[in-house]
DNA sequence: CTGTTGTGTGAAAGTGTTTTCCTATTTTCA
DNA sequence: TGAAAATAGGAAAACACTTTCACACAACAG
């Protein structure tokens, strides 16, 4: 059916394995020769069937990306996306396929990385998001199979992995509310188990103390994360004693329901109070007035892990555990 | 390295053509035979080696779906993941790989879909709003190759192509408000000269019409879509001598922009006013009072368009070209 | 008891490349 | 000028399966 390489040698009148060489670079083969085999493949309009190479060569030229393909997963993380486009524009600029595989499926964490390694389907993996087992890290490990996880998984491992240093967004966040001149500061999160909401809060606080200022317990509250539950948390520090004059914010559905909590309190922004958030989202501009944010370029932290998988698969003894995308602030209105 | 059928074949006293039937589920196999085989496979851990499958039997066992993967991209369409999620998950519950393969880099429409056919990568294509050229759907005809078009093409074709009817939905708008008692209906759009946008205007005109209710020019008006530009325009619409009691709002931002003109002018909703919107997106929630909603199940979306492709790969002949999804509607407090 | 049919298994060919090793020719240098 | 080295290209094995075909044997009918 298709067009094979041996025809190409026969219409270029060369071998096979001198097609072969000539399509791979190989530098043993005379300018001449290459152009004549070049001009034939031109002609014939032959491309390498990629099933067949892949066997030769014992290498799929795939990467497998392992990632939550559950339909409400997108709504909880809008950067989901983003990240693979990272991923992907990386890796296929070094002529990687990359499949997806779902992780949210999987009877045990860890199941779908076993599966893949086993059935020899990837040449390396990038794993976003999957929670892995001990069993699992060490049969990566052990086979030096090329990988590299999104997110710090959170357990000791030689695992590679990488991330966003979210204790310096807090940080960020401090600093730019300091230097605004604000020292009462509060901070309103979603989930106090979260572990991104943890490293956020430490960073706020150990900046805050370096100044010598010590973030009171009061000014720690979390919500549900939902607008009105945020609305009340806010209303609430407004009337409490010593009321803060600048709020730290989570997620957007949080400052949503802080915005909400000023306008009704009448306070001016950012003369009487400030407030900032993590996180620009799509939908991030409808909070009114235009907050200030720390924002992760999401789209680098997926280069970033496709250029960590690449160099991983030319140098599999490579350890990388990092934290090396930074946040980034975005100056709104409310600072 | 790692392990063969041929030691698999050894173990278990059997050639290694057995050793294949009995992994290809062959009936010609006899149940002692069988069963003795898949002892020592499991006790061995015997994977079969995914490149010599695909290799051996002509086929990849993957499905390529492209998509334009820019990161300003699910920026502007939440539903892109979720699409993804529904083709994923049918298709891996036929035991198909699938994998990604931009378009948003093409020079040229259609090249990255040849590209995937011309190097047999993929057993069949799932195409997600790329635009195509008469070369490349000729391309696809001809060769009868196995794809599925997430989204009607727009040019007259013999291709493959689902969708999601939108006319329909305008239709269901209309209804709906009719049903409420409202006559004087008025329809804010983004782009005049977007597809989707026209149909849906055309469902809501035709339901109208057949009710004996004739649109009025000035009821259609278009914005910028930003929400700002929505709210002006709905002002002006309230503003003028006849004002409409319903207005139909192509999308979330336009309705945003509708519900603080509403609120502005005083108007009780759903008493004085009512207003819809198409699409469900994340951020849905953000708008007050919840909007009752036109929206498309994109999941199922993707989950027939996963169908059909495995489908077509049965039956090459079979040719699907229809809108299948159904709009459905979300009751808010807003009608 | 012979001929036919059916069943379970194996031998071997086929899949389209890559890659190793080898040879023939040309070039280089003493 | 002859030997060594470099260069260009080819033959054939290897890759790990699938699948076709043939064969041996059992069952069965006449």
């Amino acid at each position: 059916m298709a067009i094979t390489i041996r025809e190409v040698a026969a219409a270029a009148g060369v071998s096979v394995s001198t097609v072969s060489k000539v399509i791979n670079g190989w530098t043993s083969i005379s300018e001449a020769t290459s152009a004549r085999v070049n001009a034939v493949i031109k002609e014939l309009n032959y491309t390498p069937n990629s099933r067949a190479v892949s066997f030769a060569k014992g290498a799929t030229g795939n990467i497998v990306y392992l990632i939550s393909l559950k339909k409400e997963e997108a709504y909880k993380n809008p950067h989901m996306f983003d990240i693979m486009c990272g991923v992907y524009a990386e890796l296929s600029k070094f002529k990687y396929n990359v499949s997806l595989v779902d992780t949210s499926a999987e009877s045990y964490p860890g199941e779908a990385v076993e599966k893949v390694i086993a059935a020899g389907r990837a040449d390396g993996i990038v794993i976003h998001g999957s929670a892995l087992n001990d069993s699992t890290a060490k049969l990566i490990t052990e086979k030096a199979f090329p990988h590299t996880i999104i997110g710090n998984p959170g357990f000791d491992s030689q695992l590679c992995w990488i991330d966003t240093n979210h204790m310096l967004g807090g940080q960020f966040a401090a600093e730019h509310l300091l230097s605004c001149g604000r020292t009462k500061i509060a901070f309103i999160g979603g989930k106090k188990t979260d572990f991104i909401s943890q490293q956020r809060l430490k960073g706020v606080r150990q900046t805050l103390l370096k100044a010598g200022h010590r973030m009171p317990d009061k000014y720690i509250v979390y919500t549900d994360s939902g607008r009105e539950a945020a609305c009340l948390a806010a209303l609430q520090l407004f009337a409490s004693a010593a009321p803060p004059e600048a709020i730290i914010c989570e997620n957007n559905l949080i400052a949503l329901g802080v915005s909400k909590a000023i306008a009704q309190t009448g306070r001016k922004i950012p003369e009487e109070i400030s407030f900032l958030t993590f996180d620009r989202y799509p939908y991030t501009d409808i909070i009114d007035p235009a907050p200030t944010i720390i924002d992760i370029d999401v789209y680098d932290l997926g280069v970033q892990a496709g250029s960590t998988i690449v160099r991983k698969l030319e140098n599999p003894a490579l350890l990388v555990q990092s934290y090396t995308t930074l946040p980034l602030l975005i100056q709104g209105k409310t600072t």
